[in-house]
Parts: structure tokens; sequence; C-alpha cells
RNA sequence: CGGGAUGUAGCGCAGCUUGGCUAGCGCGCAGCGUUCGGGUCGCUGAGGUCGUGGGUUCAAAUCCCUCCAUCCCGACCA
């Protein structure tokens, strides 16, 4: 509830060159933001409005859950990261300093060897738990790359929750309440989201979800099946093999040996044998210390390695001739011209299930600029091990319905995870159970990004005019724009109007600039606001203001009570 | 870390190739007038270590080197 020129807004015409996300050039644009430095950011008045709700709305639900707030210090000790064992596994990405003492510290990415540390003096007994803890606090991550903005910043706020439960069952619970907790405030956000299963990665066992924002802009690829609701991230999507036309070739031919002069790669051998890329067997070599792996995968789709990893059970790496001389050498292999036939016997095939169907396909013979056509599997070589070793690609089906799954891009705005006792055990944080024995805590974490949330929004919710605010974090909910304040009718009637709204605690703020009236139309649009009053001749002669509602551009001419109702009745009565 | 690019007024940019007067333009800002329902129009004006440091030269925004910062693509991370 301010006057404009009492506020602190400051808008500009020009793109900022900086940006080349629309989040990113509004926020700068309308005067929510300023950058310091690369990946660090100041809120501006109106920012700090929109990143408090956004931070209450998630207040809110959390405590619903009945989860309990608390603050921890930015700074923590290195001493609690050693106990965790992952001051050194962090790298670079943490941000370390020393104190005057030399003692070491960082400034934290995330909290859990903080709460751990706190909460194993106090909790003792089972009957201790369940408890969630959560804060809202300012993080650090020293991005290799910061970008779009507030996105991926290196100094962003968030909330973290910590779970502490002595069983599964309990731990199950908070889970899936943090799961509707999530739901609920990325519905409250008027936002398309998918919850999506997440790649736990080689510690197994742990379960997990990402909450995608969908957008154009987002780093994260999803993949869903639009019949069964099925959806997860694309590093570790389910999938079966789309129907691929078998039917261009349906006998079995001879293998041959062909002559392919320095023809490499998928692009060109398609080119040169005048082919679809799925008729090629794309091979590679994984390597875990001695053993070699042979990883094959058709020509139009690409290797998933944490997929090959988590099927065999151990980190693998991806050879390269270079870098692997001798072991090529040693196994003859020919990067280029690899395939499985005739390849030493000492290396393991994994084929990746798209291919089984397939018949007289390409392959690399081993022997540099040689390929063999009418290839097939069993007769000419075997497979020691099937699997999904890929990514899905267009045209794949869900694993569950068989339905065509889709994919969208999005950004990861929350995630949910079971810890176990990862934390608990390392950093003795144990427990009495009803028996008596002394067991670790079991541990969960949810973080969701409240400042990334302020950037998520507007990459959906925007036009070419700026930013469309949700009602439940727009700045201000009205804005009252007196269209000539040197007309005193018509500023003394607007300023009327204001101090009226202000009385019936509805967020306004009322544009008393002396700038012409396209000057508040166009800046109105880049903030966002929902309602714009316009209080101009119409009201001084007809007693008439105009209401224009940011989302779809509707003008309505009312009474100045009738258009008080609606905007008391607007929230109530419109999601966003 | 690899590749690419940029740095000139608060913001957006030109000038640099081919060194040479007092470094320009648009927006914004200040003053005056004009206009007043979708970024009016006119006049006047303020505002610059040309990213930093060094070098070449009679002379450097311009050429060379160093460093710094910023952005993009990739890799990394998950």
């Amino acid at each position: 509830m301010v006057k404009f020129t009492e506020f602190f807004i400051n808008t500009t015409k020009e793109h900022p060159s900086d940006s080349d996300i629309p989040s990113y050039s509004f926020l700068l644009r309308a005067g929510y933001i300023k950058k310091i430095a690369s990946g660090i950011y100041t809120y501006l008045p109106i920012g700090l409005i929109v990143l408090k709700k956004i931070e209450n709305i998630v207040r809110e639900e959390m405590n619903k859950t009945g989860a309990v707030e608390l603050l921890m210090p930015a700074i923590q000790p290195s001493d609690l990261w050693i106990e965790s064992e992952r001051w050194f596994q962090y790298g670079p990405e943490l941000f370390r300093f020393k104190d005057r003492n030399n003692r070491e510290f960082c400034l934290g990415p995330t909290h859990e060897e903080l709460i751990t540390s706190i909460i194993r003096q106090y909790i003792k007994s089972y009957k201790d738990m369940p408890i969630n803890l959560y804060q809202i606090q300012v993080k650090f991550r020293d991005e290799i790359r910061p970008r779009y903005g507030i996105l991926r910043a290196r100094e962003f706020i968030m909330k973290d929750a910590y779970s502490f439960t002595s069983n599964e069952e309990d731990l199950d619970k908070i889970y899936l309440k943090m799961f509707d907790c999530y739901s609920n405030v990325l519905k409250k956000l008027s936002l398309n989201f998918f919850a999506v299963e997440a790649d736990t990665g080689l510690i197994g066992g742990n379960y997990s979800h990402e909450f995608i924002v969908i957008a154009k802009n987002g780093e994260d690829k999803i993949v869903y099946c639009p019949n069964c609701n099925y959806a997860a991230n694309y590093q570790m999507a389910e999938y079966k093999p789309g129907i691929i036309t078998i039917t261009d070739q349906k006998s079995i031919k001879n293998i041959e040996e062909i002559f392919t002069p320095g023809i490499t790669t998928i692009k060109s051998l398609t080119k040169f044998l005048k082919i679809k890329p799925y008729k090629i067997i794309k091979t590679m070599i994984l390597k875990k210390e001695d053993d070699l792996f042979a990883v094959l995968i058709p020509g139009d789709k690409d290797l998933n390695l944490a997929k090959v990893e988590k099927f065999l059970g151990f980190k693998l790496e991806l050879i390269n001739q270079i870098d692997n001389f001798e072991v090529c050498n040693a196994f003859n292999i020919n990067i280029g011209f690899l395939g499985p036939v005739g390849l030493n016997k000492k290396i393991k095939i994994l084929a990746d299930n798209s291919l089984s169907n397939q018949i007289n396909l390409v392959t690399g013979a081993n022997k540099k600029d040689y390929h063999y056509i009418n290839v097939n599997i069993y007769r000419d070589f075997a497979v020691d091990h099937w699997g999904d070793f890929s990514f899905p690609v267009e045209g794949d089906l869900c694993s569950k319905c068989n339905n065509l799954l889709k994919f969208e891009k999005g950004i990861e705005i929350g995630h949910i995870f079971k810890l176990g006792t990862r934390y608990s055990e390392k950093m003795n944080a144990l427990f009495l159970d009803k028996t008596g024995n002394l067991k670790p805590i079991l541990m969960g974490c949810y973080g969701i990004g409240i400042s990334r949330i302020m950037s998520a929004v507007i990459e959906q919710l925007y036009d070419e005019n700026g930013i469309i605010w949700p009602l439940s974090i727009a700045p201000f909910l009205v804005n009252i724009i007196a269209i000539n304040v040197e007309d005193p009718k018509i500023e003394s009637s607007a300023n009327e109007i204001y101090l009226k709204i202000k009385k019936l605690n509805i967020s306004t703020i009322y544009d008393n600039r002396n700038v012409r009236a396209g000057v508040k139309f166009k800046d109105s649009d880049l903030i966002g606001i929902p309602i714009k009053l316009i209080v101009g001749k119409n009201y001084i002669e007809n007693n008439l203001v105009e209401l224009e509602l940011r989302k779809n551009k509707t003008k309505i001419q009312l009474k100045l009570e009738e258009a008080i109702n609606f905007i008391k009745d607007y929230p109530t009565k419109n999601d966003f």
C-alpha cells in the first residue's frame, strides 16, 4: 500500500544485454532484481515483496504438515563436513574460507550436517520422533556457470526441511506429506508442474521425486505419459522401444563387409549407405579398471551411462582412442569402426532393448575403414545382457501402459529425498528404540527453491508486455492509475480512492507520477500487477472508473463502489 | 576447465578494420515550453579513469601484451 513516488521502483524500456530468457529480462526491466556479480543479486523492494509472498506460501503449507521452522547459520564449520565426509567430496562448488584464527568454514549449500549435529544432541529416544524441521535460508553454491539470472544463481534462497524418524513407516508418511505440500504450493502459484521420479544415482535404494515446473527454457528434461500419468526425469525414464518399421526388410540377409573409407560417424554412415540411423548399431566401449564392456545402442539413440552403471552396479568410464591408446591396441578397438561382430571375447556385450526386433543391421567391422551390413543378432554375435541402456526418443512408449511418451523441458524447483541413515550413521545421530537398541535416525530432506520459484513462475506466465503474476504472489493486487495528476480533480479523486482501498487492507499501489498515462500502463503491465484501476475524466463526469485485468486485458467500466467490490471478491473468485 | 564473444555516460549501442580536432547516438536524467487514455513533441543542459595495468607511437577508445569482469556454447555436477 504505497504511492509510486514514495516507493522505489525503477523500470527500463530496453532489454538488458545480459538476459536471454524472459523471466530474467522482465525481472531486471521491471526493477525486481539488480545484478551485483555473476550469479549474485539484490532483491529490490518489489522483488522482496514477491519473495516474501512466496516464502509465506511455503511457510504456511509447511506448517500445515506439522513441520517446525528454525533458522540455522549460513556459515558452517568444516568439522561437520569432515565428519560427514563431504568436505572432500564436494569440490569447488563449496564456498570455503578461513576465519582470523585460520579455522576453516564454508557457506552452506545445504544443511544436512548442521541439522544433524543439532538434533543428535536432543533426540535420544524413538519417543522424540517423528519430527520435521525446516528453515528458509540463503544458500551458496559456487556454480560452474551461473545462468538465467536468479534461476541458477550462486547465492539463492531455499526452504529446506529435514525429517527425523525412528522407522520407515513414519519416514514414508512425512515423505508423502512433503509430496502433497509441494504440490499444494505449486498449485497456489498456478504453476503447471510434474512430480517426477528422480535419479538416485549409485547410492541406490533411496527414493526421490523432483518437482519440475514446465518451461521452454528449463534446464531439465522430463518424460511423461499423458495416459497413465507416469512421469520421470529424462535421465532415468523407463520406456518400451517404439515399434519401428521393420517391414522395410522382411528376410534375413547374408552378412557382408563393405569399404567405408573415413566414415566414422552415424551421420556420415546414414548418408553413405542411404539408411535410417536406427539401422545402425552404435557400439561404445566402457571401462571399469581392466574390465571392458561394449554397449550396443541403435544409431538414433543416446547412451545412458547412468542406466548402465545402475545395471552393472558400478561406475564406468567411456573410453576414447587418445586417452586409452594402449587398451585400444590390446583389444583391437577401432573407434569409429566398432562393432559386436568379431569383437575381442573378453569384452562383455550389453545390448539395448530397442535393438531386439531389428534385422539386417549395420555395424563397424572392427577394422579401419570397414563396416558390416546385414548383421543379425544371434546369428552373427551373442549378447551377454539385454537391458535399457538408452534415453527414450520421440515414438517410444510408456513402460506402464504402452501409450506414446511425451517430452517436456522444465525447471526443477523442488526435490524430496529419503536420505536414510547416510548422515546419521556418519555423524553418530543415534536413538534408543522400543527394545532398547541403539539405532541411527532415519532422515529425509526436502528442498524447494524460493528465489527460483520467482523466475519459474514468470517463465510460465508472461506476454510481450511483461510479467503476469498469479494473485498469490503479485507485489500488489491493484494499481490505481491517475490518468493525469496535473488535473486537480483527477488527482484528488484518485488519492481518495487510494485511501479508501488502503483502508480496506487491499494490497495496492497508487501510481501518482506526473507522467503520461501510456507510461503508467506500460509499467503496470511490465511489473505484472493483476488489476489496473484507472481514474480519468469518466470518473469526474460519470463517476465511472475502469478496471483492466492483466491476465486477459479485459476492461470494464464500473461505479467506484462496484469496482471496489469487484476487487475485494477478485482473489476469491479467481485462482489467478 | 575447453571453445566463442563482449567491456565506451544510469541503460542500450556506434566509433576500432585504415591511430590524428573538444569521443558520438538513442533511451533515461535536469530545466523550460508543449501534450495528456497505451513509452507526446520541441529547445536547452548535466553526466565519460573509453574495464585494469603495461607496451608501441610525435599521437591510442582504435595496434600489441597482461590482468580483471561479464555473457553464450560445451564439459562438469545431479
